[in-house]
DNA sequence: TTTCATATGTATGCCATCATACAATGTATG
DNA sequence: CATACATTGTATGATGGCATACATATGAAA
């Protein structure tokens, strides 16, 4: 049973070496369980609590929302990633929002307090140092986007969007490389940084030329190197 | 003299607590001291001795190029930082380029190999916190601006470069808050992801409504608020 | 000082993307 | 099943910013 509980650390990514079992049970002493139901938010802007998260179930989206109500999606998290404030510096709440997306069953994590969190990174500096690494990493994706934010078009970057999803949530199928997650031409309009119907009209001309398909909610990938090539 | 060869790291705020003295000695020992001269490059894409630098002296600014050859700035760093490999978890090199900043005088940095500085973080755990702390300041800085790529026009992302110009680097002087680095509009251009030709037309707007002025490369900062209402 | 390269200033037409509008379809829920 | 709501599809005009073009200013080097 206490192997059952902690089953979702496992793929955290964060453990390793000789202290690897100690290091997970003592992440488990800290980490407290809980269910957030679909379409709530985990976290607002200006949220005080600075809590860390390990998402269990489910997936999240990281937003930004513009003082104009638009929103523009930073991040989406699986199973087994860490989020929240794993790198907070000042005493500033975060700028972003986390909510579950599309959800059709609840969305399951584990808080952290935020001082527990530290001083569990003072207790295994070898973690710390992880943690840097997939902050690091995600600050060169980020890199990534604002290049394309700023050079290319939209057909482009939502091109680039499939190719990137196909690789992170990407499976095999028959009718080509489904991604297993549930978006909306919103949800794809938010991460590309776009008009939802720009989205809209190019989702039909990719169709059109057989790149992708569509099918309740989730998209396939038929011509991954065609999108490749989209300017 | 041994005082004066380690000035420059007592600037990185990466040091504390009661083995603060240690931390910087061991620093020290293996980090090499290299200039460059103005307008060389320091790192490129595709650099794979994968070295962590101090900034000791002049100014740095960290790309990336399109293949069209254009560049969006990412960052613009000051003596005291520390950039490079800081964060490298996978093998695949940079996709940025480090290069000097309209550079009068020659800029000196330090380098470190990668793996002494792994074997530092681990040495002083401490120090990894702190880095990690700082690489997700960055990350923050860098989502705040998607955000303005996203959302927000040429205008308002230009003012807005001004006030965060005007508060990391600006001084107070007679003629109003002036920005203690050198830049070019094309500078600008690339730093908020425009057109140089868009930016030298709103600058000359600016300019018009006195809300900043230009002298030998210089710009003063008059009316900050104002210009926080531009939209 | 003269020369040359770099940086700045301004105008023009063009085009990608947005805002708006509305119809059509899909899907959850009583 | 019927209803309501969310999502998708498509067209339209408006416009911000880009590319292009070229003139002028600035300042470094000779």
């Amino acid at each position: 049973m206490e192997k059952e509980k902690i089953w979702y650390l496992k793929r955290l990514k964060l453990f390793g070496g000789p202290r690897a079992e100690e290091q997970i049970r003592e992440l488990d002493k800290i980490a407290h369980h809980k269910q957030y139901l679909k379409n709530q938010t985990v976290f607002l802007p200006g949220d005080r609590r600075r809590l860390v998260y390990l998402l269990k179930k489910g997936h999240i989206k990281l937003c930004r929302i513009s003082p104009q109500g638009k929103s523009l999606t930073v991040a989406l998290l699986e199973p087994g990633e860490i989020f929240g404030e794993i790198e907070a510096l000042d005493n500033r709440p975060t700028a972003s929002v986390a909510e579950s997306l599309n959800a059709l069953e609840p969305v399951t994590v584990c808080e952290i307090q935020h001082k527990d969190y530290v001083r569990y990174l003072h207790q295994f500096p070898e973690i710390a140092i992880k943690v840097l690494m997939l902050v690091g990493a995600r600050a060169r994706q980020m890199e990534a986007r604002m290049e394309d934010l700023a050079f290319r078009s939209v057909s482009s970057r939502l091109a680039n969007l499939f190719i990137e999803l196909s690789e992170k949530y990407g499976e095999e199928s028959p009718h080509g490389i489904r991604i297993r997650m549930r978006l909306t031409h919103q949800n794809l309009a938010d991460l590309v940084g776009a008009n939802r119907e720009t989205v809209t009209a190019f989702l039909s001309e990719f169709r059109r030329e057989e790149l992708i398909t569509q099918n309740k909610g989730y998209f396939f990938i038929l011509e991954k190197d065609k999108l490749n090539m989209i300017r």
